[in-house]
DNA sequence: GTAGGGTTAG
């Protein structure tokens, strides 16, 4: 007799039971959950010690028990361990691959299938044919029609739905509809494969014109018709037949938010989801995807910590929405506790996962943990790797990002456009000129990219730094393309480097012609005008600001502390400690004063006396953060800031200051690099 | 059959 809980079977992996059928249908029971790696091997060491291994239906259901358990695997070593499979056998195993998107597995364990002369029967086709839709590989999916006429299976509505779907993912609708013509029993579902069919390739009036005819409808086939017209943008239709909707499930609701989050109404989105009966996952996800693609990355997270409150749980496609936040927020304490939380919760870790991870640690400025992640990384794309050759570069460590890229060649890891990105930056922030021509003559000629305007304005910047600014100048007049304002932007940056006004004023020429609004290049060339003893210049071009009346874009600096993060914008003076901030402010000005510091007040714009001048660059956004760090983390810390503009000359400073004084470390993100600030000097060597 | 995901020049 036996009473085996699931627990006490777990707790004893070795438990002697009987062969008896409720062990049989108890670890059939067992099967139908999830598993980790040692569970399953418990499990499987139980159906052997159980005599179970002739029987078809537990080992099948071992088989998928590893796939809902991600573990395939470990359920081809099982299988491959099997002398002569069983079809049910072959089967569960195509089916698992395909539930874990491993299509080419799928297809190729299909392949030795037939290589062996396993005869398939109607559960093996549809399976097999999704694969097929999703891998695009027409050759295999019309010699499977053929099997499957051949076989007699052809008159059954599982498989022919199978096969509309697989020829319309393939792009050949009329063939879908041929088989659709054909099916003498339509139900539901057959009706709804067309019609998603047509959507997929795109004919969207056939779409709805078998939306009409269908003679019963489900709630999916509303739901295909609501995505399809959010998809498509047309907002009102798509409300028009939610509204119309006989009921309405929580995938309606995901299709309509998604669809007010793809054209931007966020207002209109964030009514609906609070409007919503129920959420699940995705409508956590559609709604923290949108905040982050909008640029709201505090609603995102403010959404990301009621959702862990909510009894919903995050899964992989949350973090990979939530970490771009706090990359972009510089929040590496959030981004770690997200990075432990994936640990803790097993959630799963694809490639899209440590791509975020890495992207964040490194805009959070932690280029080690970046590098933990990508080489803990079982699968490694083109993606993962560009964005770590990305995070390497802007660090200033050209040379493992050059490595990185002899990775990718050496694995056969095709480059995008935006891996050369990556490596011309890479060179430029060392100063390795004939590295960077060598990558941009490679990426047409050897990858036959052809190299875009963020191309040419790397390559500008590459040979401005590094003093070529004739070159730097040839180079954007003889582009084959228009030089975004961004280009001359760039060339302006490096006139300022090396002190070149002549060039700079005919550069703030063509950049005021380009973008006459933009205040950015008004600011630089002033800077420049400053810089060079020439302050009636610098004058002049702030009166012409005031005139236009153009207004700087406002600093804004933000700092996390306890997972917190609190933005400041210059003088502001909405943050709860804002006393405690300005009043530790003043203490530091005082204490750096004596010290020797003086106010470099030529970057003010404003046209006010010189005591205001001080006043608004006292209270620059990322002195207000730095002070804020200051009173709320202890001496070991160190401080952490981003900022969305250049830092400015004071500020930087400031901040050397502070290092020296306060023995503290700063780093500070501007809008194109990091400041690393200790023992009074910046990592930046004061080019920035 | 139906909702959600990663890198980009200053």
């Amino acid at each position: 007799m036996s009473c085996l809980s699931p627990s006490t079977v777990f707790l004893s992996p070795f438990t002697s039971i009987s062969k008896t059928t409720t062990e049989e249908e108890w670890i059939s029971t067992s099967l139908k959950s999830p598993k980790t790696q040692n569970q399953l091997k418990t499990l499987h060491a139980l159906i052997i010690k159980a005599g179970l291994t002739r029987n078809d239906l537990v080992f099948g259901q071992l088989f998928l028990c590893c796939s809902i358990s991600n573990s395939m695997h470990y359920a081809r070593q099982i299988f491959d361990g099997i002398n002569n499979p069983k079809l049910f056998f072959y089967n569960a195993m195509i089916k698992g691959y395909s539930q874990n998107g491993a299509y080419y597995e799928a297809l190729q364990l299909y392949s030795l299938m037939r290589f062996r002369a396993v005869t398939c029967d109607s559960f093996t086709f549809p399976v097999v044919l999704r694969s097929v839709s999703s891998s695009g590989k027409i050759d295999v999916g019309k010699e499977l029609h053929g099997l499957v006429m051949k076989m007699g299976c052809g008159s059954r509505v599982i498989v022919q739905t199978a096969l509309i779907d697989m020829y319309c993912a393939c792009g050949l609708s009329t063939y879908g509809r041929y088989v659709f013509d054909a099916v003498s029993e339509r139900d539901v579902i057959c009706w709804n494969t067309m019609i998603s069919g047509y959507i997929k390739c795109g004919e969207y009036s056939s779409a709805q014109e078998l939306f009409d005819r269908m003679p019963v409808r489900n709630i999916s086939s509303w739901n295909t018709m609501v995505d399809m017209y959010c998809k498509r943008g047309e907002l009102e239709m798509a409300r028009s037949l939610f509204d119309a909707m006989p009921e309405r499930d929580v995938i309606s609701w995901n299709a309509l938010i998604s669809g007010y989050a793809k054209t931007g109404e966020s207002d209109a989105m964030r009514r609906l989801f609070d409007e919503m009966p129920q959420k699940n996952v995705v409508s956590w996800n559609v709604m923290i995807t949108c905040y982050v693609h909008s640029r709201q990355f505090m609603e995102a997270l403010e959404l990301f910590r009621m959702m862990l409150v909510s009894d919903v749980k995050p899964n992989e496609v949350t973090v990979v929405g939530v970490l771009p936040a706090c990359a972009h927020l510089g929040a590496l304490d959030l981004g770690q506790w997200v990075h432990a939380y994936i640990d803790r919760n097993r959630v799963k870790m694809d490639v899209y996962v440590n791509t975020a991870l890495i992207d964040m640690y490194g805009k959070c400025g932690s280029v080690d943990d970046a590098k933990r992640v990508f080489n803990n990384a079982v699968a490694k794309d083109m993606f993962l790797c560009s964005t770590m050759i990305e995070v390497l570069g802007t660090h200033g460590k050209a040379d493992e990002a050059f490595s990185i890229f002899d990775y990718m060649r050496r694995e056969g890891i095709k480059p995008n456009d935006v891996t050369f990105v990556g490596l011309l930056k890479a060179c430029s922030h060392v100063g390795l000129v004939d590295t960077g021509m060598k990558y941009f003559q490679m990426m047409s000629k050897e990858f036959k990219l052809m190299p875009k305007v963020e191309h040419y304005g790397c390559v500008v910047d590459l040979l401005g730094r590094a003093g070529h600014l004739e070159e730097a100048h040839e180079l954007i007049k003889n582009m084959p393309m228009d030089p975004h304002p961004i280009v001359w932007g760039t060339l302006l940056s490096a006139c300022r480097i090396h002190d070149n006004v002549k060039l700079a004023e005919e550069v703030a020429v063509h950049l005021i012609e380009l973008e006459p609004q933009s205040c950015g290049n008004y600011v630089l060339l002033s800077n420049i005008y400053s810089k060079a003893g020439r302050w009636d210049e610098a004058a002049k071009l702030r009166r012409k600001m005031k005139e236009k009346g153009m207004t700087k874009k406002p600093g804004c600096s933000s700092i996390e502390v306890n997972n917190v993060v609190s933005e400041f914008l210059a003088g502001d003076r909405t943050h709860p400690q804002c006393k405690a901030i300005y009043e530790t402010l003043d203490k530091i000005i005082a204490r750096l004063k004596a010290e020797g510091y003086t106010p470099c007040t030529s970057s003010v714009l404003h046209d006010v006396d010189v005591d205001e001048k001080e006043q608004v660059l006292l209270h620059h956004s990322e002195k207000l953060a730095v002070a804020f760090g200051l009173i709320s983390t202890d001496h070991k810390t160190p401080i952490r800031i981003v900022k969305n503009l250049r830092v400015c000359d004071d500020c930087h400073l400031f901040m050397k200051m502070i290092s020296i004084y306060y023995s503290r470390q700063i780093i500070v993100r501007d809008c194109s690099r990091f400041h690393h600030f200790t023992d009074g000097s910046c990592s930046c060597s004061d080019y920035w």
